[in-house]
DNA sequence: ACACTTTTTTAGAACCATTATAAAGTAGAT
DNA sequence: ATCTACTTTATAATGGTTCTAAAAAAGTGT
């Protein structure tokens, strides 16, 4: 299993629902955006056995932490992670309620000129709000 | 009253809660960042007459409709509003748990090059997060 | 001022995403 | 195999937010 390497070198040691998640989240061709309902509902129709949702709360904020997953800054009542975990931005249709990526080639440079005392920019996280 | 003519023109009944709010919020030199519970603190600080926790949330979303407040995308439990409605951006300091503004002139202007078929930018919202 | 309608406030219940708990199970080391 | 630390699990608890339905207040017309 490719993914058994991956958990071990991030001190997660690799049990059978961790590798089932990570073939859920990292098995596609494609990055997507969800939330840990959308996960659950996705885990339980292509896997045959049942995760737990505590587990799965607990797997997806393990790989958070080891920068497997992001969470995208937007107010919802549900947390929104992304399994893109490279520099980029979004879209967020206001309507259909849906997040669209955006790279980071699709918005300019972004410089910020203020400085924070003794503060350093860890991330720059862009929002881009769509309406009809 | 000031703020009769506000809420009046918003289609808002100015009533007693509604005036009393509109002081705590917009009697300000300065604009803040705030959650509810903030809010509800800052108002039995600041009044004599005890506001209902329901009244709060229905003006505070009542405002944010009409442009009064704006949401802060940031992931907590809480939701964070904004006083200052002007087009600005964001500062986290992750340590601190506290928002600071960044003037919209403090960050160089945004370029939004992807377009999407028929929906309109409604709001370019830009979130920096701080670290030691 | 009064009667009438509509909006607003209110306390408390309900909701629901998330986190905590504690017992049972599993992985890895010796 | 045994031991220890970590993980999973079902369930309970937490807590921010929304709902409910009755009482209060605001607006309108007479």
């Amino acid at each position: 299993m490719k993914y058994i390497e991956k958990l071990r070198n991030s001190g997660l040691r690799p049990t059978k629902q961790r590798l089932q998640i990570c073939e859920v989240l990292f098995d596609t061709e494609k990055t997507f955006h969800f939330t840990i309902n959308d996960l659950a509902n996705k885990i339980k129709k292509q896997l045959n056995n049942k995760i737990s949702l505590a587990t799965i709360y607990n797997t997806v904020h393990a790989f958070e932490k080891k920068g497997y997953l992001k969470q995208i800054p937007i107010n919802s009542n549900q947390t929104y992670f992304d399994t893109n975990v490279s520099d980029h931005h979004h879209f967020y249709d206001l309507k259909e309620e849906k997040l669209i990526d955006l790279e980071n080639s699709d918005v300019g440079p972004i410089n910020i000129l203020k400085k924070i005392n003794g503060k350093k920019i860890k991330s720059v996280e862009v929002l881009v709000k769509l309406e009809d």
